[in-house]
DNA sequence: TATGAATGAGAATTCATTCAT
DNA sequence: AATGAATGAATTCTCATTCAT
């Protein structure tokens, strides 16, 4: 039986599927056949749309990152200082992964998955994104720190969110958004007051 | 070539290769051929130490965490409050973790993976950091937080850390840990301050 | 080189081949490969036919010994008595083993394969045709026998045909058929004729 | 620890112990390990005595035999004609299966066992108390059977009653030899009188 | 263009056999 | 002579990718 749906339909309907099912089974875990079952489609579609299994989840996680980064950055030109602006950026971040849903697992899942371009994109990405903090802990302490500490508070920050983002959604039922979010900006908001004032 | 050195030799040797190849390519990635080839033993030989794959995992990831925990409480035990039990905690935790080499990555690596025992396990002993610091974020906050609230500060404190030396440890050439061990307290006592002021 | 022939065609050839492979080499002999080089087919290819190759094994005795016993049931209907009814029931599983070709060696083989479950499988299979015939055995005796004797005398039916084929059919060059099954008659016959004058 | 019993004690545990573990566990079932094991020696030990696994089944095999043979030419001896001589051979035979223990499992599990050389033995030692039968069947029809017939007789009777007493010996409890006999006894002359009379 | 069967390179694991002690 | 750890070839099964239809 031929599908014959729009092009444009089925791809997002396959995107929806690896998405879930990366997110859900990890990379590893995810078998291509597993991915278009969920999107209903025939295994060697899946060719069509992706070059190969890696290219699919590199591909997902630039869209997913790109998401982000966009709604961070959006979020971040409203603030009028390094404080401000760290802290839409810490809101809009976990306001995006709330919405994309279990993107917080996919990125965990793959921060050392086998393959080595795997592996790479996402440290790089979530290093990217630790990077852009750091900048902002640089500015917060008017340059008074070492290269080295802003970099570990970007990255402190970025891991501690993936961290608590993962164990909150994998909790059963997991918390409603609207808790989840006071509480992580409390968290941030001490967090940047405690860089400040530390020694 | 008949390999003739002492057993408890041959075992060390195989538990680092286990432990290296774990942290490099993460619990999928890494093969017993893989773990035996850096071993320099025969792939059956794997079998006469570890029953299979998995297991020699978990047991690595016990033996690892339980070092890390001993410490941990260890430390904590001459703490007079929770502030000063918090930072011993993670000061003891940072110490042990860069003692024992790539065991972040371990940790990071696995989260995910796809089998469930393995997933299981090393988030229950990483859940188990988690809620012995969150126990101190509750007194800390004097029981005025929410039991979300004082598992999310635990959570981002131990996800924060974690994703701290396994980026910092990647770096090429890695700073030295004189240079890591001052940051992570600062940030520490940065966050550990900010939870109580905040709000 | 990618062999395009009808799903039924390969999927015939394949089981051609797994009776044929089993049947020479017993269960344990065979080799997944071996079956798949017979037939001419890719390894993995065998996955897509039988979960297993212990799956594929019992499908191929379930198979050959559903016809066989169907062929015996048919046969025995048009039995008068009990005599009738064991010398029907014999000369149609003596057919059927001879059309099937290798079967007779395919039980005789896996009699007492290691894998428990096959192992059980064939006995009980060989077991319910031995049943069978025992109540053939009582009923020529009037019930004059013990449970065990008429038991006893199945069995011996059974696995003396198994054998005598087994045997037969390993001859170079085997027998023609039409050969076999007047000898077969006769020696059931007497043995009949034996089972009701003794004692 | 080193083991200071006499060689021979030794091999005889040895035989006994992969007597029993080849009946239980059929030729491929059975490992070195699990024989030794149950010897309570060594692993390597087992290449003292025997060169492979093979050559350890097939001199278990051909002393089995042996003594099987020597019973039944011991007991024909004493027959005056075929027909007591038959009886007299199948008495013994029974007499020693049942006194060997699972000797019966044993050939049945291996008439068809991977390695060719095994098969061959078993089939060649099968055949040849088929032969010797087929003689007396020979003899008890005054030469007018065909060879066919009168070696598919023999067959039909060395199977018959291996099968019987595989079947009889797996039952719980097995029956007591002293019903088993009678029983055999019974089947045997029925079968020869049945032979002698037919057609 | 969509399909899904076919492919075959690997992966984990077993076990007969060897050999340093 | 006895031991048992070491070896590595062989086995079953998986799954990313290809390709005839």
């Amino acid at each position: 039986m031929r599908n014959t749906q729009s092009s444009s339909l089925r791809r997002q309907r396959l995107i929806e599927a690896a998405h879930q099912v990366f997110s859900d089974l990890g990379y590893e875990g995810a078998t291509v056949a597993s991915i278009t079952a969920r999107a209903q489609i025939a295994t060697g579609s899946f060719y069509r749309y992706f070059p190969s299994k890696e290219a699919c989840f590199l591909d997902l996680l630039d869209t997913l990152y790109g998401e982000l980064m966009r709604a961070v950055l959006a979020a971040r030109a409203r603030g009028k200082d390094a404080e401000e602006k760290l802290l839409l950026s810490v809101e809009a971040a976990v306001t995006s992964f709330l919405a994309q849903g279990p993107l917080a697992r996919l990125v965990a899942s793959s921060r050392h998955g086998a393959q080595p371009a795997v592996r790479a994109r996402v440290q790089t990405v979530a290093g990217e994104m630790a990077r852009l903090l750091a900048r902002d802990f640089d500015e917060l302490a008017d340059g008074s720190r070492s290269p080295l500490e802003v970099l570990a508070a970007g990255q402190f920050l970025v891991g501690g969110l993936e961290t608590l983002l993962d164990g909150v959604l994998a909790e059963e039922p997991p918390p409603p958004p609207g808790d989840i979010l006071p509480v992580v900006r409390r968290l941030t908001i001490g967090m940047i007051g405690g860089f400040r004032n530390a020694r």
